[in-house]
DNA sequence: TCGCGCATTTGATCTGGGTCAAAGAAATTT
DNA sequence: AAATTTCTTTGACCCAGATCAAATGCGCGA
């Protein structure tokens, strides 16, 4: 989530339309130009993979624009999608060797990284850097095991109305309320990704969609593009009452 | 996991059975004594709440003995497990003030806690604790996601199968290998336990554990104790093929 | 504009695991 | 040792969601 303190301890990157959520700009003035020279851009057209589990990953980094997923597969080809990661999401594993998941590109992305070597070393020597990666680790643990009750208890309707939440709370046109305090919002993933992050088949997904739809709790112009008169009735619909922080 | 590494960057603390995984004796041996400064015991029965989801939380901790659950509840009563504390493991959430779930010790309980202000304090001036706290926060992101893959795509019986693995992989007894190469253990958990860790109920637990008992992938000696002959037969069952490090 | 490929919807049927119910088996109390 | 409680197993039945199959867009290049 975007807030306030977050904002307040990120680099300003000049170059990104957004900025990253990594490292300290306020505290850590003097380590900028450091990290300005070990950056690069990479740019992935959708469905291209960034990188496998179990490669050597030699960067971190953040996403700058687009969307990614990071997937578990098993042999027999079942997929569980365990993170969805936005603009402003960090990637990448500070002192692991290998990467743990798929990274896959469902959009075109571009991503912002820091060769990982130098980074390292300038997080042994700039601790500010290592607690905000503490916490933006341990914002992703809540998030993960958040999900787990998803995927342990949650019913088809709401496990869709529950991604339908947290992509409202992230979308950035959701600062774009439409009147009465409707949200308005496009759909990053396909049928079958919803399917791969809620473990359910795309079918499901699909048939508990037209079930939202049918009785208002959504609307639908086209496959992706989505209105939720009711925001309320939506947190509902997840068996989830607390608002985050949505509404007053 | 206790690997050697791990261990290396351990406080050695001598009136506990484990040496607590937070911090780094070797390298900061001068914040020994504050950190014996801030320490304290606390015990707690079978079945007593250790801490209530949102809770204010003014420590952090390990624990020495016993098994404790982190878990999320619904308004309506369903249940998800979302970690499993076992000796040794970290407890508490540095520079979060309140605690996100429900901590419940399931056997009878001992935790080594420091007072959250001095600690998160040392954590300040002392970088490693922080690169420590990092370190053990990913291993936990990691298990939470690969539970997400078990909660989110397999079976009942590949979930109970994982489960045994978990448990066989880090439980102390493993040590004690029967002939053949053989694991034996017990059960910390009652089967309603086990069905909030694995998104099931009970009846299913029980139904499936009868299976594979009757399958010779493991076999039960009165309700808890546990003998698993092949663990790479288990392993397959789990749908993991990955032997974790566990054989040769 | 047509036609091809892909995403999505919808229908029909099947099944793994949930639900409800009852009967053991241990552990604990009296 | 008998009684009570708690945990566990097993059975019968049901249903949410999976599976298999077909139709309906919808976008895009020729």
């Amino acid at each position: 989530m975007l807030n306030e303190k977050t904002l307040s301890h990120s680099i300003e990157c000049e170059d990104c339309p957004i900025r990253h959520r990594a490292v300290c700009a306020r505290c850590e003035t003097h380590e900028l130009e450091r990290l300005e020279e070990i950056k690069y851009y990479r740019s992935f057209e959708a469905g291209q993979t960034v990188i496998w589990s179990g490669d050597r990953m030699d960067f971190v980094g953040s996403v700058v624009s687009g969307i990614a997923t990071l997937t578990q597969t098993m042999e027999d080809g079942r997929t569980q999608m365990v993170g969805l990661l936005l603009p402003s999401d960090f990637v990448g594993r500070p002192g692991r060797p290998g990467a743990a998941y798929d990274v896959v590109a469902t959009t075109d992305l571009v991503m912002c990284c820091f060769r990982k070597k130098p980074f390292e070393a300038m997080m042994e020597r700039t601790p500010h850097i290592a607690h905000r990666l503490l916490e933006m680790t341990l914002d992703e643990l809540d998030a993960a095991r958040e999900w787990m009750l998803v995927l342990g208890r949650k019913t088809a309707r709401e496990r869709i109305a529950s991604l339908l939440t947290i992509i409202a709370r992230r979308d950035a046109t959701l600062n774009m309320r439409a009147p009465e305090g409707a949200l308005v919002f496009d759909l990053p993933l396909t049928r079958e990704a919803m399917a791969d992050y809620l473990g359910l088949t795309l079918e499901t997904v699909s048939r508990q969609i037209s079930a939202l739809k049918r009785d208002g709790v959504i609307v639908l112009q086209g496959k992706r593009h989505v209105t939720v008169p009711d925001f309320s009735r939506l947190l509902e619909e997840a068996g989830d009452d607390s608002d985050g922080g949505m509404l007053a």
